[in-house]
DNA sequence: GCATGTTGCAACCTTCGCTGTTACGACTGG
DNA sequence: CCAGTCGTAACAGCGAAGGTTGCAACATGC
């Protein structure tokens, strides 16, 4: 599986952020982020961008501008922010469409499809169960 | 995420083999597992090459050749498959390293790692739980 | 009202993995 | 020896994602 960081970089973001605003800092910048993640800006706007998309995150403009949550950490789910910016399925059918006039060819997709529904459902309820405070909350665990 | 194909294409592959076995015939040749599955003959060789080196199918060469099973579909599941022919994790880390001096960026990666070995212990557990014979039953079970 | 700092966004390049295709050697049964 | 098939290398095409640059839009302070 072509492995993707998108969600990895997004909890990131906002793991900081969180823990910028309870230092008492009103907003983040992307730049700030971006040296954080030793990414580009414009990647975590991105990002963000889907997350605000998501209502996750709010951004204001203009001198001392920046980014801010929208709600708390412990509201907030690896779900959500998988949703947020990972658009497609896990699983992906054949790009081109089989022989239907072979029983395996025309039985194939609805076959896999029912049950990747299954193994996706399942995926999200994991997601589910971990809320980005718990994301913080390891990420301040790590052992100096 | 980008979408995969391999692991249905992979599970045709397996439930064409194993219905056309039990039909009488000794092996399947590529070129026809390619037909059904509309793509090229070498992309399942490419793919059942990974499976042969997990021990699901074999080949003979020669005159007569081709791909026969080397277990009972009962006793394949889909983690089995996945193993063969994904090779890497669901989710990555950061393509760069991270700003260690931060202490978001110290700790994001062993945080967000021990949380995905979690999630994808339990997408292998679901995999495990599906054999190909439920997958052959399933595509025979299609509605006409 | 102007300078400043930041977001919003488009455009483009590079990289990477997968698929598709061609080509050809290796192998084996007849 | 011939024919059919696998095994595999090589290469092109495609799409997703990240990285980069550039610039307009915007809001705040002076």
């Amino acid at each position: 599986m072509s492995a993707n960081s998108r969600l990895t970089i997004a909890a990131h973001a906002l793991a900081w952020i969180g823990l910028y605003q309870r230092q008492g800092h009103e907003v983040a910048t992307s730049e700030q982020i971006a040296t954080s993640a030793n990414t580009n800006p414009v990647v975590i706007r991105r990002l963000l961008g889907e997350l605000r998309r998501a209502g996750l995150v709010e951004s204001r403009r203009g001198v001392g501008a920046g980014w801010s949550l929208a709600r708390e950490l412990e509201s907030m789910t690896l779900l959500d922010v998988y949703e947020a910016v990972e658009p497609g399925p896990l699983f992906a059918m054949h790009r081109t469409t089989p022989d239907q006039g072979c029983v395996v060819g025309y039985g194939i997709q609805p076959a896999m499809q029912g049950i990747y529904e299954g193994i996706e459902e399942t995926l999200r309820h994991e997601l589910a169960r971990v809320t980005l405070e718990n994301v913080l909350r390891d990420v301040l665990a790590a052992p100096r």
